[in-house]
DNA sequence: GCTATATTTGCAACATTGTTGCATTTGAAA
DNA sequence: TTTCAAATGCAACAATGTTGCAAATATAGC
């Protein structure tokens, strides 16, 4: 999948900003926050612009926000399929600040109050990730 | 528990500005923003003082912060005793935009990749609750 | 390729929240 | 009552979120 293809598929006209942050998304198996993404070019784009084309990319489905703990946020895209699934389990190492998803593998359960509905899950897992273990 | 015993239990000087939102969150059932404990008197302590002190309120395990998806953070008395169990659990009302802790009552699994370790795992279930569920 | 148009972008400006330093005030122990 | 570490208020600044508007640009139709 291409970023080109992704703008496509998603009817996104295809402009540079959005190219800069899909490619580098795909390019990362992590997910990135939005200084991580702006990392090989700072100045490349407005702060602005940076920050609604974020938001667009949210808006339409193509890619989703990870809020941490530390209220940090980072990005990843979403799966090619849309994701039906309402439970987004996320691993965060505090160590080196890692952020992956976690597809599938999960498992979720809650006895709420009585008549109280659920639409979304939101986890995230705060520990090591196998580099940093090893380390310590 | 009165204020004073929670203050003295963690060795905290008893201090205006922290018996002020110990007050707050221990009449309320629900978690609260710093807002929403500030809104009976809103000019009453200073924002620098009202941020530090609920800094230090967390740092000493009096309370803790809940962060929710949309960024916004809300805060909650911790249980009488030290809390040891790593899952936090809470429930947000998209509607009401109120947050409930699930002490117990949740259960969740994960298939961590080989090497990683788990410390503590942040659950929030976004969702309508009891009332606003059945205006719907 | 050219034109028209809706969308995107950059800039200025402002709002909110997080954070630090420092001088003053205050809680509580002696 | 005195003393001193701790808490508070103020000023200031940083980071992030957000809006309005004019200029630039992607693409659909010719």
């Amino acid at each position: 999948m291409t970023v080109d293809e992704i703008l496509h598929q998603y009817d996104l006209k295809n402009t540079g900003c959005r190219k800069f942050i899909l490619t580098e998304l795909l390019q990362s198996n992590a997910a990135l926050s939005e200084e991580e993404i702006k990392k090989p070019f700072p100045e490349l784009f407005d702060r602005v612009t940076f920050y609604r084309t974020l938001k667009t990319l949210e808006e339409r489905g193509v890619i989703h926000r990870i809020v941490l703990h530390d209220n940090t946020v980072k990005y990843a895209l979403n799966g090619h399929h849309p994701d039906q699934n309402p439970l987004h389990a996320h691993f965060h190492c505090g160590k080196c600040d890692e952020v992956l998803c976690l597809q599938g593998k999960t498992r979720f359960d809650a006895e709420l109050p009585a008549d109280f509905v659920s639409h979304e899950v939101f986890v995230v897992i705060e520990g090591l990730c196998a580099g940093c273990n090893h380390l310590s």
